[in-house]
DNA sequence: CGCGCGATTGAGTAATTTCAAATCTAGTGG
DNA sequence: CCACTAGATTTGAAATTACTCAATCGCGCG
């Protein structure tokens, strides 16, 4: 497995801070650590923070009337989570968001980002490109999910994102791809079955 | 219906400019007019443009393996549209972006978008609000696709965008929540059963 | 006034879910 | 370190939801 990432690496992949700037982001950023299990935003609570995952895997759900989990995001390493709509709005959360392992995250509070972004041109930036990326990854997902079949969205996340398919049980996998455990299962035996 | 929008009056929703910074704004925009079926963008061509709709009708939509379209966007005034993907990272497009009804459009190009957030800090800021808001636009489209039956979505949408039900024919909004026209057409039937 | 696209209808079908039960697995306490 | 148990996965059969195909209808617009 790669190294710890960090989020100094991670924000000069999207702009070039020296030392100082670099610093100064990072220390509006605080290291959390969380166990299996553990709950990082519940609904109707407002999300104060969005997360950066360093070590873990995390996962946000939503739960329907039928009481069924459906899974809106995964994070592992270097991924961020949080519930948007209430982080970035300020408003009350309709998700769980739920530590799958033991997390090590760093946390940034609503407060400290726009402090950050007011304070300095190229975390504007950052911020604005992360947004943009969140936004067209959630549009490729929408693309997936009206174009293709169950068998061929997993089949996608296998392909783009095997990492995902091993850190996640597979109801959660299911739920993520908009199905059930049981048919996912009856998906993979199929596959088994071909391939030998 | 409503006055025509302006660029100017809906970048001040977001963010404080004053008159010259409005105008400076706003001259990064080119209007353009286009006739009913004309297409902005089109699959392996890049998208030079986003849109901002001032008067008209217009969608986005793949074609998938059986021909079939998939509305990914709608837009109408003082909505935004384009293939986002291949727009912010100026890659070839998968969409097709087609006037639904004759329109009137603000069209910037890539380089100018990049040039007006490189020159003034709060357009930086504008451009990262609006992708927020698109992130969080698409993750609520999303859980719908996940929680929610097609009628259900159906439902959801002429309570939040009545509008658009008006402005798009039927198979269009039917692509959009992800069913077939001819459900679609049920769903409807059934409702004007009971209700009368 | 008729053409062509969009909407509707019916019948049959495919994809996916539901429910219930059996089996496997990993984590926990003794 | 093992046994136990709750949670996770698998399996089967029946039920549902939504789709397909084909035909018909409606109607706006040229």
């Amino acid at each position: 497995m790669q190294p710890t990432p960090s989020i100094e690496n991670y924000v000069r992949k999207y702009v070039d801070l020296n030392d100082e700037e670099l610093a100064h982001f990072a220390s509006a950023f605080k290291e959390v650590k969380v166990k299996k299990r553990q709950f990082l935003i519940q609904p109707n609570f407002v999300a104060r923070h969005r997360y950066f995952v360093l070590k873990g895997a995390v996962r946000a759900y939503v739960v329907a009337e039928d009481d069924q989990d459906n899974t809106i995001q995964l994070a592992i390493e270097e991924w961020w989570i949080s519930d948007y709509n209430s982080y970035m709005f300020q408003q009350p959360a309709s998700m769980f968001v739920m530590a799958v392992e033991d997390s090590t995250l760093l946390q940034i509070s609503f407060e400290d980002e726009q402090r950050l972004k007011a304070s300095n041109y190229k975390y504007e930036t950052f911020f604005r490109m992360i947004a943009e990326r969140a936004a067209a990854f959630m549009q490729r997902r929408v693309i997936t999910s009206l174009t293709m079949s169950a068998e061929q969205r997993y089949d996608l996340l296998i392909e783009k994102y095997p990492e995902m398919a091993n850190r996640f049980p597979q109801y959660v996998i299911a739920s993520y791809l908009g199905m059930t455990t049981e048919f996912l299962s009856r998906i993979r035996k199929q596959k088994l079955r071909s391939k030998g």
